[in-house]
DNA sequence: TTATGATATATCTGTTAATGATATAGTATG
DNA sequence: CATACTATATCATTAACAGATATATCATAA
């Protein structure tokens, strides 16, 4: 039933698993996700509250209890601040890949002869 | 009829489009793919040929011609450069937002008081 | 010469992922 | 007491991905 093991994050789970570094509920999230990207990436509630559940089941979040509290507050797990690093460094060596395929055209471009 | 204008890339579409910064048939992307990332991002065929078609309705790429090949060799257009630039530095910045996450983390951790 | 494996292109289809729209209710303030 | 914002949640549609499969060519070694 339970649907364990996220290898990988999309771009809108990186984004909130970020937000969660320090504990934040989910409205929180949406807005510091818009505020720390400046507008470029924004997440709604469909893609916040389904990816929450799904990132709660991988074990990368966890709920904080807070009595008293209608808004339900999460914290990345120590799981997923490793799973943070390795997205962070995936990412980066995207953006290499892509600078070195430049680069390689930059050394080869007009050279006939 | 025509599904034009990608806004921005997915990673498959990505590696695709970097892949022919220098005019390469299908086939050799996907080993170029994957010899580039070393075995990390794998290109099957049958996300090869869907984004070749939807990268070339966008304009992103051309289908060179090659008389008497059964190859079909493309290569990206201007506009897809322009593209692959803006990409590689929207995943720059997807690292550096993950950076910045975890230096704000350090930076406010156990400073009750 | 033919069988084997690699090259090369292509589509069909099931599954997963993302998201706009909508719903509901609590809270603050003028 | 109405308006706007806060807050969580689901439904339903669309888009993206990718495994499986199909077909044909080419190189080469037995």
């Amino acid at each position: 039933m339970k649907q364990e093991k996220m290898d990988q994050l999309t771009d809108p789970a990186y984004y909130i698993l970020l937000s969660v570094l320090e504990a934040r509920h989910g409205y929180a999230v949406m807005q510091y996700i818009e505020d720390m990207t400046e507008g470029e990436f924004i997440v709604g509630p469909a893609t916040l509250y389904t990816l929450v559940k799904k990132l709660q089941k991988a074990g990368l979040i966890t709920l904080l209890d807070s009595p008293g509290d209608r808004r339900k507050t999460y914290e990345a797990t120590q799981e997923g601040r490793e799973m943070l690093q390795r997205e962070i460094e995936r990412r980066r060596r995207m953006a290499a890949h892509g600078a070195q395929a430049f680069q390689h055209l930059q050394g080869s471009e007009g050279n006939e002869k």
